[in-house]
DNA sequence: AATTTATGTCAGCTATATTGACTTATTTTG
DNA sequence: CAAAATAAGTCAATATAGCTGACATAAATT
């Protein structure tokens, strides 16, 4: 390892100004967290040729089994061009397979198969592993707090459609809901 | 006044699942927020044809002047061919000059320009008021907690690093006040 | 019957990253 | 001092992950 910050003597002094309402040690300590934080599920799926695109796909597909390809772009904010050359590797290394809707015939409901399912637990678990390591010598009650603070992040208008979806058991079939807005009546409302 | 929304209390909190060793939740809600954390700059380095990538480098160089091409590179963990490409653009269009450094006059060392240094806070201001947004309505206290949670999700081996870089100090001042903004003093040597 | 929806596909483009080899200038070291 | 190491830059080739827009097909809805 080299001399790690040599970064000029003493020129980690801050700008002198009173802009210094910045709290850039949280901005940066979110950068660096979210880049460890993925960058352990990133080290496993390289040895199948995936990527992070891979993962994405194959997490919210695990969690919402039967899940429509459109309800999924609308999850990952990506255009079905994306998904659909991820997608088409998933299912054919037989991570995650498509059937047709029983009702709407048109749907590919999206399934993980047991060695999809299989990786996407392992993933994980090792994410999971990495928060018990961080929250394990902090206090009482810091998963809650962290969590309000994570969904706060969210735009307003947003937060209905998250807390739906990251409520949803694994028994839930997000095809019987094919719009997720006002799913949820929560009181929240302070629309700052 | 504002009931602090807490996001239904009972909602975001344990999942009363048993098999729930996972928190799927708290997976999910990092990759909402941290998209969310993101977006804002985005937007704004769009309308200069900048992306994501310029904006970690102006961001670092604003926030380290005089900083070596090498250790950018060590705390961006990315290729000098990588950079090459962002930091000249960057430099091309005015953000961000080079120096050559007095001692040695290998070293090309960054600085934002005026034009650099703007970019840079107005973009750290976006996130900021997001941050101040999703705090706001939460306990105090919060803001040290979320502080804390993130910086364990550093590797342990990596944490003094990245303490030093944010200047909190060697031994993980990150336990203590609330207030890390207003002494950003330099930290150079301390060992490592 | 006409329209909308769900999905898929084509062609081409952009941004960001990678590896490996090589050059130039400069500093450090044996 | 000569040799080696370092700082930085460059070239060529490649990969991943995203984008737009246009178009096609089947099935459901109006």
């Amino acid at each position: 390892m080299k001399e790690t910050t040599t970064l000029e003597q003493g020129q980690l002094t801050s700008a002198p100004q009173p802009t210094q309402v910045v709290p850039y040690d949280l901005i940066e300590l979110l950068f660096f967290a979210y880049r460890e934080f993925t960058s352990d599920p990133d080290d496993v799926l390289a040895q199948y040729g995936f990527g992070r695109a891979h993962h994405r796909v194959l997490h919210f597909v695990d969690r919402h089994p039967g899940i429509m390809v459109t309800d999924l772009l609308g999850i990952l904010k990506i255009t079905k061009q994306s998904l659909g050359r991820v997608l088409k590797q998933l299912v054919d290394d037989d991570f995650i397979e498509q059937r047709a809707g029983a009702i709407d015939r048109r749907q590919r409901l999206l399934h993980t198969t047991n060695k999809g399912h299989e990786l996407a637990v392992r993933l994980a678990r090792l994410q999971t592993e990495r928060l018990d390591r961080a929250i394990k010598d902090l206090p009482n009650g810091t998963t809650d707090t962290v969590k309000q603070f994570l969904f706060q992040m969210i735009d307003a208008t947003a937060r209905r459609e998250v807390a739906n979806l990251i409520n949803v058991g694994p028994d839930l079939d997000l095809t019987q809901r094919p719009d997720l807005n006002g799913m949820l009546q929560h009181t929240e409302q302070d629309g700052q």
